[in-house]
DNA sequence: GCAAAAGTGTTCGGCGTACACCCATGC
DNA sequence: GCATGGGTGTACGCCGAACACTTTTGC
C-alpha cells in the first residue's frame, strides 16, 4: 500500500493495532412501484435485534469488488448486476472506536431473479425506502448516500438495466424510474428521452396483458 | 463496524490477519495555467526511488477525514480547503497481497498558500499532469480517477474557490477552468455562466496590472 | 496614439417540459 | 360498443456555443 514508511513514525505504532475492513452492500430493487432496500435483522450483538445493511469482513486475498460480489450473492443469489462502490465510512459504529472502516457498495437487482437467503437468524428482507425501521449503527446515512447516487446514476447511465428482466414494456421501465426519482414522469417525454439515449431498443415482440392494446417489448442495448 | 459476526464464520478467520488502512491524498493545484499534482519521491522500499501520491496509515482513534486533513497539512501546510473522498482501492500494491486498502481523497489548493514540506528525503514536488513520471504502485489509476472527478465537480460546484486567493480576476478564474478542463473557453460565455451560478460575486475593487484597463476583482460567495 | 487586456450582446440549435387525443385489444 | 391501457406530436422556454468590437489604461 502507498504508505510513507519512513517519515511517518506513527505508522508503525498504528500498525500494532490494525483496523479491520468490512464491506457493506446496499441492495436496491423496485417492486410494486416502490423502491426497496434489503436489510438484515441482527441476531447477535452488537445491535442485536436491529436491522442493518448486509455486510461482512473482507476476506484474505479478496479484492473489494470480490467481497461485494460475494456478499451480494450470499444474500440474493444474484450475480452480474449493477454494482458500484459508494463511499468508505470510518465511524459507522461509534461504540467501537477502533479505526475500522466500512467500504459501502450499492447494487441494483431484478426482484424476479432474487432468491433471498433462507436463514432463520440474520434473515434478509426487503424494506420500502419510505418505511425503514430503526437501523443499527449509522446505516441510515449509508442508505441516504446510496439513494442520492442512485438518483444521479439513473439520469445519465443505463443502470436501470439491472432492475428489469431481459424484456420489458415502456410502462414498466417508467415505473422503475418513477419509483426511484419519487415523482411521476410524463409518458411521452419519458419515451422520447429514453429512446434518444440508445440505452434501450425496441424488440419485435409484444405482450398482451388485458383488454387493451398489447405493449411492445424493449430491451437494454447493453447490460453493463 | 457493520459486520455480521454470526453467519460469517470466515470473518473470524479474516480477523486473524487484519489488513491495514491507508489514506492517500491527490493534491491538485493550478500554476502557470497548468494543472499540477503533488507527488513524493519514495526514499525507502517498496518502490524506492519512484514517485507516489502522498499517503500514510490511518492512525488510532482518527477518522478518515481527519487522516486526510492531517496528511494534506503535513505536505502543504494548508487546511480548510476543498477535500473530498474519491475512491477506495484494495489492490494498489500488487506485490503485497495482504488485503490492505487505500482510501483515496482529493484536494484543491491555492499555490500561494502552500508551503511544501522541506524534507531531504520523501520530498514533495509539483508535477504537471501531462508530464507525470513513472509512479509507484498503481498510482496512475488513482490520479486518473481524481482528474475525472475534478472535471466533473467543476461543472456544478464552486470547488474552484479552493484553487484561488480571496480575490481574483475573471481571467484568473477562467485560466483555472481551462487548465482543468484542458480546453480553451469563450470569454463571454464563461463570464456569463459563472455569474449566473451565484458562486462568485463582483467586489468593488480593481487590479491594475499593466498598460491596459484594470480588471475588476471577484470573490466566491461561499467557501465550502 | 498605440499596444494590451478588459469588458460587453446577439443568434442559433438542442433539450427538457407541458399538454390531449387516437389506437388496438378483450370482453 | 365500451372500457382499458398503448402509443403519438407540437409549442415554448432555457441553456450552451459561436462569434467581434469597444473601452480603459500605461507608456
Amino acid at each position: 500500500m502507498t504508505i510513507e514508511s519512513a517519515p511517518a513514525p506513527q505508522a508503525t505504532a498504528a500498525a500494532a493495532r490494525r483496523p479491520s475492513v468490512a464491506v457493506l452492500v446496499v441492495i436496491f430493487t423496485v417492486v410494486d412501484s416502490a423502491l426497496q432496500v434489503l436489510l438484515i435483522e441482527r441476531s447477535a450483538p452488537p445491535a442485536e435485534g436491529h436491522w442493518a445493511i448486509p455486510g461482512g469482513a473482507l476476506q484474505h486475498g479478496e479484492s473489494l469488488d470480490q467481497a461485494a460480489v460475494r456478499k451480494l450473492a450470499e444474500e440474493t443469489g444474484v450475480t452480474d448486476v449493477f454494482l458500484e462502490q459508494l463511499y468508505t465510512f470510518a465511524d459507522l459504529d461509534p461504540a467501537s472506536n477502533d479505526g475500522s472502516v466500512g467500504v459501502a457498495w450499492f447494487a441494483l437487482v431484478d426482484p424476479a431473479r432474487v432468491r433471498l437467503a433462507q436463514r432463520t437468524a440474520w434473515r434478509p428482507a426487503w424494506w420500502s425506502l419510505d418505511d425503514i425501521p430503526p437501523l443499527a449503527f449509522d446505516n441510515e446515512r449509508v442508505i441516504d448516500v446510496a439513494r442520492d447516487r442512485l438518483i444521479n446514476k439513473l439520469q445519465y447511465t443505463n443502470a436501470a438495466y439491472s432492475l428489469l428482466p431481459e424484456h420489458f414494456t415502456m410502462r414498466e421501465l417508467q415505473e422503475v424510474y418513477e419509483a426511484i426519482l419519487g415523482r411521476p414522469l410524463d409518458k411521452r417525454n419519458f419515451r422520447r428521452r429514453l429512446l434518444a439515449t440508445d440505452f434501450i431498443a425496441a424488440t419485435s415482440e409484444q405482450r398482451a396483458e388485458g383488454p387493451h392494446r398489447p405493449a411492445r417489448l424493449y430491451r437494454f442495448t447493453s447490460r453493463s
